[in-house]
DNA sequence: CTGAAAGCGCTTACAG
DNA sequence: CTGAAAGCGCTTACAG
């Protein structure tokens, strides 16, 4: 089978102890061992094609040089990205990383923490689900480094990034209203998670502020799950009412595309019928008749700062608990009706 | 710090050797211990929340139960799917799988390679890039169980999944010309990779069996990299010549993208100045004017199959080398000009 | 039925 | 400068 070559096998052929096998081709180490040997040492762990096992080195060590990533779902552009962007990072730090989908579901990321820690990952970066801060506060009590990412519990603290969701939702709220637009509304996800109440506080105190007084239908919250047809009957009941909306803010991109493609059914003309903000850029919408002003969120540092901010943890260098707002961007183009 | 508890704490705390805590807490070991102390120990297992340590038991039993999966590029829905499909069927048989990028790189797969195998998972499954022959090879050589998806080597005998890409581009031709169009372009990867070749193959043939005799300046070829500019210059020319091309198939999702965008900035019509195939579905097309007509890869049971046989291979039940065509579905819609 | 012991492949404190 | 030995946390063949 594989990998049969071990530090013992080398330290036979050469005539020394694995110890020395082990000083010899471990970099740091070098005053350990003559010159001379480690040379002959080299040459057998090259000519024998010597692959350390890195099972047993993490066993010894107490460290896997391994970080685990839960994500909603990968095969979500947004979630894709970030999964991609933390294995560069984490690779250029010389770590590897496990990733799991939770599909939002807090039994599957309950399973998907245990499996991490018990392959004894170093650290955690979680986009942690609906109902889940049992979970972060059993890592808390376990002193298990972790830091969350897109979405945090304000009333447990811990490490995260995060986007100011309330101030990109206020910007593209109140950019709709300078654009003129009397009735806005807003299709979110309902959950008590705190991204997305700062989203919707930030649509309300953007209405307010504007002097808009919110009409409570035009405020929409869906479910995971069926969203097709519940953002359906949603947008339904934003356009029906006497009060029709006249612009329509998406808290995901996900709600944009469902909605956006009911709205092009009814033959509801952007940005004239109907003015859009949407939540995220992507392919999806490369094709969309009408170029979409979006909230632009920064993946990339997204993605990168959450690495950072658990290596520097599990280093203890950062003494405790970093929390990061990084700002998104609105990005405006013509279907909010302004250009 | 984490994980403090051990088989040893248990044992010291029951008063029961390390051996009969394992024997007692490992299912169909039942016999080895009596009922009674069995209880004490999964009591006592309970209380102080044993986890155990996989990386030990990885260390003893030379598995890990864990699959490594190089891809491409995880940021790519297509191979995102294929991630998250692969993920979850492993998980199902009790694997966790660990994922690299490749990028279509060599060297980088070959890092990842390392990497994996340094980790021990205990097999791998591999979206192969050009020029990766060497890494089969070696694979088969170490005699580490693997197999290819997507992708292989015609003239390197390995398991693989793939789907019967000349087959598909065969159809998608045919369909164009049945459809009356005369003057068929292909936009494909300018890749030695065989599934490329087959794609364009399949091309060349449907052209010939439909009398029509291929323009050399109908089947252009870009490279990874500068996509965008690339595919921009080569639709120019195949629209450029006197026998400007009146149906084009794209070899990829990404290539019918940009290929699009250009196409549309063209004010070129869909399918009456053009008529198009293209190869996968997803949301990028979502919002485009004209329904595409496109390959419909089998994704699902690509990624499930994958992992099916890498398993089957590891238990060493199939006795060799399996080789599995699925068959593409041709979907047709408004953009081939026939409905 | 039960447990002491060896060993998976490493690393490193320690003694020579 | 060098190497024997212990030990990371498990499992299991083996002896009692």
């Amino acid at each position: 089978m594989r990998n049969k070559v071990s530090l013992k096998d080398i330290a036979q052929k050469v005539g020394v102890s694995t110890a020395a096998v082990s000083y010899a081709l471990s970099t740091g180490k070098e005053g350990k061992v003559s010159e001379e040997v480690a040379n002959r040492i080299k040459a057998a762990a090259k000519e024998l094609n010597y692959q350390p096992n890195q099972i047993a080195k993490s066993l010894k060590m107490g460290r896997t040089n391994t970080l685990g990533l839960i994500i909603a779902d990968v095969s979500n552009p947004f979630f894709a990205t970030i999964a991609r962007v933390v294995e560069d990072e984490a690779n250029k730090h010389g770590y590897t990383v496990i990733f799991g989908s939770s599909d939002e579901c807090p039994e599957r990321a309950w399973d998907l923490i245990n499996v991490l820690l018990n392959r004894q990952v170093d650290g955690l970066i979680i986009v942690p689900s609906e109902a889940s801060e049992e979970q972060i506060l059993y890592l808390k009590d376990q002193k298990v480094p972790f830091v969350l990412i897109d979405r945090y519990f304000p009333e447990i603290s811990s490490s995260f990034v995060a986007i100011n969701n309330y101030k990109a939702a206020y910007d593209a709220v109140m950019h709709l209203a300078k654009a003129g637009r009397k009735r806005i509304g807003m299709l979110a996800y309902k959950t008590s998670l705190f991204h997305m109440q700062e989203r919707k506080r930030g649509y309300q105190e953007a209405l307010r502020d504007s002097g808009l007084s919110p009409d409570e239908n035009w405020l929409k919250e869906v479910r995971h799950g069926d969203i097709k047809n519940e953002v359906k009957t949603a947008v339904e009941e934003m356009l029906a009412s006497d009060d029709a909306i006249d612009a329509l803010f998406f808290a995901t991109n996900t709600l944009a595309i469902n909605g956006l493609k009911y709205i092009d059914s009814l033959k509801l003309k952007v940005p004239d019928d109907l003015a859009i903000v949407s939540f995220d850029e992507g392919e999806a919408f490369d094709f969309y008749y009408c170029p979409l002003t979006f909230v632009r969120q920064p993946v990339v540092e997204l993605g990168n700062k959450s690495v950072q901010l658990l290596l520097a943890q599990m280093s203890g260098s950062d003494g405790g608990i970093s929390q990061v707002h990084l700002d998104p961007e609105l990005v405006i183009r013509k279907s909010s009706g302004l250009v």
